[in-house]
RNA sequence: GCGGCAGUAGCUCAGUUGGUAGAGCAUCAGCUUCCCAAGCUGAGGGUCGCGGGUUCGAGUCCCGUUUGCCGCUCCA
């Protein structure tokens, strides 16, 4: 089967059996934004909880926090999240290539310069050594006219950017025939500004509101609260601080199903350590991390590291952990070594000291940081797409079947009597009584056997029972693998001590000791 | 954002040169059924993405718009 058409599939899937909705469907989606349905909430739930669990209990050093979304908007300036995305851009419909307009203009500024330049240049060579360079530059009249369409145009350009005028800006461009250096024309779309963060305002319109951002990371919430939560949890360096939250982007592109979102939730942990044991620690979390990956069992060839050769402003070490999926391998989690940038930043912009101090070195610093930071969107696509199966049977039949590990399963197991009568829909409710306390059950009367097996094959059911007739005079029942659909005869008092280990997140978590 | 393609039932799709919508699967009720879907009977569900135009009449033709997919671009 092509890739493509896996994905394609996948999509479907996630729809119908209630795992991924598009966002307001009734009014024809919103564009990039996805709601889980009651499969994917289940599902969802259970990887932020195995990877939760995986900082939080199994690392002393770490706790968690769950900052707000809101935050004061100094914080992203210090973050340089301001500054770095705030172009305003403008596209060649011939050539389809996009520039950013402030260029475009600046570049027309140049070459008045150039012209400028030309003349002195050829003045220069006439005169000799009695060239006056800067009489000839107030005197010469091709020189004072092209001066004074410059300074027009350097006026009105600034004009323009301190008004963020983005139709003047388009204007100036075509009133200097400005054209594409590629197609040569001077077909221009409207010019745009692309401004990664979502902004809203906060307080009444009337007296002066503040603009503030609905947070692109989450990452800053834990920076800004590391020393609160150092000093209140007695922390001592080197500790971490885990978050889960949504983030939102305001991507210009935004495909690939739940890939690419402009809403989405991140699982980030910010690890501090002293200055100069960055690296060291880099690449111990790199393997943590990877470990807990290939605990789900999808096979080690599925991930593989990417590492950065281009570092951002703030790295000086990064990694992604990539993984296959139909669309070939894609990052899902990122492991930076931030530096020391980010406390350093938010110690300039607030003014406050938020240094450490070390009790065993006497003196205090600002720690260095290790972020790892995953993408729970992203997990879900790759653990969907991983597990997404077609199955050929034996008798030429084939069966979808989600192979979720159970762990992460939605529904852990299905109670279905054999048939509606006998007093088996009686007993079966009265087994799903009990085991429903322990994990998630679901009960199913509906339709022949087999027709049931396969449904909760497609929602990823690791087992089912079935009561038969049998059971009502042994206490025994059949319990079924979804992988195998090997069946096993148990007693009925026996399900709780088989299923419940199996399909629980601390099995899981016991793989990465 | 640019270009190409597309939007018909929960899912996958059909719908002739324009004559006011169908199939399979799924869902629901009942029957049947002693362990791996598709046996029987019946039912529900669509103003054909949205708006406008042409026409006696538009799912079908035209324009706009929106959403999605693919390519380009972008991805701190």
């Amino acid at each position: 089967m092509a890739q493509e058409d896996v994905f394609k599939k996948l999509v479907s899937h996630c729809k119908e059996y209630g795992f991924v909705f598009p966002s307001s469907d009734i009014y024809d989606g919103l564009g990039a934004v996805y709601d889980y349905g009651q499969m994917g909430v289940e599902l969802k739930n259970n990887i932020k909880q195995y990877w939760w669990q995986s900082m939080v209990l199994l690392h002393e050093n770490i706790v968690g926090i769950d900052s707000a979304i809101f935050m004061h908007p100094t914080i992203w300036k210090a973050s340089g999240h301001v500054d770095a995305f705030n172009d305003p851009l403008i596209d060649n419909r011939d050539s389809k290539k996009r520039y950013r307009a402030d260029v475009l203009i600046e570049d027309q500024l140049a070459k008045y310069d150039e012209k400028i330049n030309k003349e002195v240049v050829k003045a220069a060579k006439r005169f000799g050594d009695a060239f006056d360079e800067v009489q000839f530059r107030s005197t010469n009249a091709r020189v004072l006219e092209h001066q004074a369409k410059r300074d027009a145009l350097h006026e009105r350009f600034s004009n323009a950017l301190n008004d963020n005028n983005l139709d003047e800006l388009r204007q100036i461009i075509l009133d200097e025939e400005i054209v594409c250096p590629i197609s040569g024309t001077k077909n221009w779309t409207e010019v745009r500004q692309f401004n990664l963060m979502f902004s809203t305002e906060m307080g009444s319109t009337a007296d002066g509101a503040m603009k503030i951002y609905l947070r692109p990371e989450t990452a800053q919430g834990i920076f800004v609260n590391y020393l609160n939560v150092q000093k209140t949890g007695r922390m001592k360096i080197p500790f971490g601080i885990a978050q889960i939250g949504k983030a939102f982007r305001n991507e210009i592109v935004a495909r690939q199903f739940i890939f690419r979102m402009r809403e989405f939730e991140q699982m980030e942990m910010q690890f501090f350590v002293k200055p100069g044991t960055e690296l060291e620690w880099f690449p111990k979390w790199k393997e943590i991390r990877l470990k807990w990956h290939k605990a789900l069992g999808f096979g080690d060839d599925h991930y593989r590291f990417h590492d950065h050769d281009k570092l951002a402003h703030y790295a000086n070490a990064a990694t992604d952990i990539e993984f296959l999926m139909p669309f070939g391998f894609k990052e899902v989690e990122g492991i930076h070594s931030r530096t020391n940038f980010d406390l350093s930043q938010h110690e300039k912009f607030s003014g406050k000291s938020i240094k450490y101090f070390d009790p065993e070195l006497n003196e205090s610093y600002t720690p260095y940081v290790i972020e790892t930071s995953i993408g729970v969107d992203r997990m879900f696509l790759s653990i969907m797409s991983a597990a997404y199966t077609e199955e050929t049977l034996e008798s030429g039949e084939t069966r979808v079947v989600l192979k979720l590990p159970a762990a992460l399963a939605p529904v852990k197991l299905a109670v279905m009597p054999l048939v509606k009568k006998d007093g088996l829909p009686e007993k079966a409710r009265e087994i799903m009584n009990d085991l429903k306390f322990h994990f998630h059950c679901q009960y199913d009367e509906k339709d022949s056997i087999g027709k049931r097996y396969r449904r909760q094959d497609a929602i990823g059911t690791p087992y089912c029972i079935t009561v038969d007739h049998q059971t009502l005079e042994d206490n025994c029942v059949t319990l079924r693998n979804r992988d195998t659909m090997q069946q096993e005869r148990v007693a009925i008092s026996e399900l709780n001590n088989i299923i419940a280990d199996k399909v629980s997140i601390t099995s899981l978590l016991k793989t990465l000791q």
